[in-house]
DNA sequence: TATTGTTATACTCTATAACTATA
DNA sequence: TATAGTTATAGAGTATAACAATA
């Protein structure tokens, strides 16, 4: 029995709902939106709003918004480019960056669910995420 | 080499955002957000309005806004329930079915990427993605 | 002219709390 | 008393359009 790409549509969707289940429950726990959570994990190094907002997927106008509420909370912090005077960067607080690691650690369903798979599993498992989100990544840059 | 838990982190972040960026993409294309999106994929089956929020992982509060919404847009319909007359049992339209269907026909990013796997590596990745299905929603039943 | 970030606006999602009509 | 659904409210995410400052 060979599946189709169909097939795996439904189980792919089931993980992609756990992850996210779990990530707003650990955002959530913390006073953060998904959103929120998203951007501070992403701002591991520090990007421009427009950056920021590509890697959100939403529109750059969104971003002015996010970041002030998250500035507000003394998560981030907003500095004038050095090269560009017309940009912005981007740069977690060291508050930021603890919740940033502790967001990451917190997520135990996750860590946990992909602790109960043998290590047999998991070396069988890598690969084949890392494949399939280089395809999903490719297809994105070019035209979706 | 046997790869931990933490390693597979964010090869499985990058594939659930690769996954949420096309279900994004495709619902705003039929003027959807990817609540609604998931909604109408959900009610594939008639569900109550309780049921729905659970579905949802949210408020009931919100499921009456948002089948309100789908509702004026001929997407689905409220009918009393026949057994429990608080009760109120939402089921798509024949709109709302073809909608339904379109949306997940259209997931190209995704369905792409499964199909530019290998016979093979879809034989291998499918029981995996099952698995790990099993472990999240396990994990997610108990206390999280 | 084009780009970066912002503001204004409007709509949607989200949780909490209070309410109603049933059970 | 408890449950199903609604309403009211408030905060956050989202896109569009228009704008100022800068490139």
């Amino acid at each position: 029995m060979i599946p189709e790409a169909s097939d795996l549509l439904e189980p792919l969707a089931r993980v992609v709902r756990g992850y996210y289940d779990d990530l707003a429950t650990v955002a959530g726990r913390h006073g953060l939106s998904t959103t929120q959570a998203r951007a501070l994990v992403a701002l591991d190094r520090p990007l421009s709003m427009s950056a920021l907002a590509e890697h959100l997927v939403c529109d750059a106008s969104n971003a002015t918004g996010l970041v002030a509420r998250m500035e507000s909370r003394g998560l981030v912090r907003r500095d004038p480019a050095p090269d560009d005077r017309r940009s912005k960067v981007v740069t977690p607080t060291p508050d930021g960056r603890d919740l940033a690691r502790r967001i990451r650690a917190e997520m135990h369903s996750v860590h946990g669910a992909l602790g109960d798979l043998t290590p047999t599993e998991r070396a069988v498992l890598l690969p084949m995420l890392d494949r399939l989100g280089d395809l999903l990544a490719d297809r994105h840059r070019r035209g979706r």
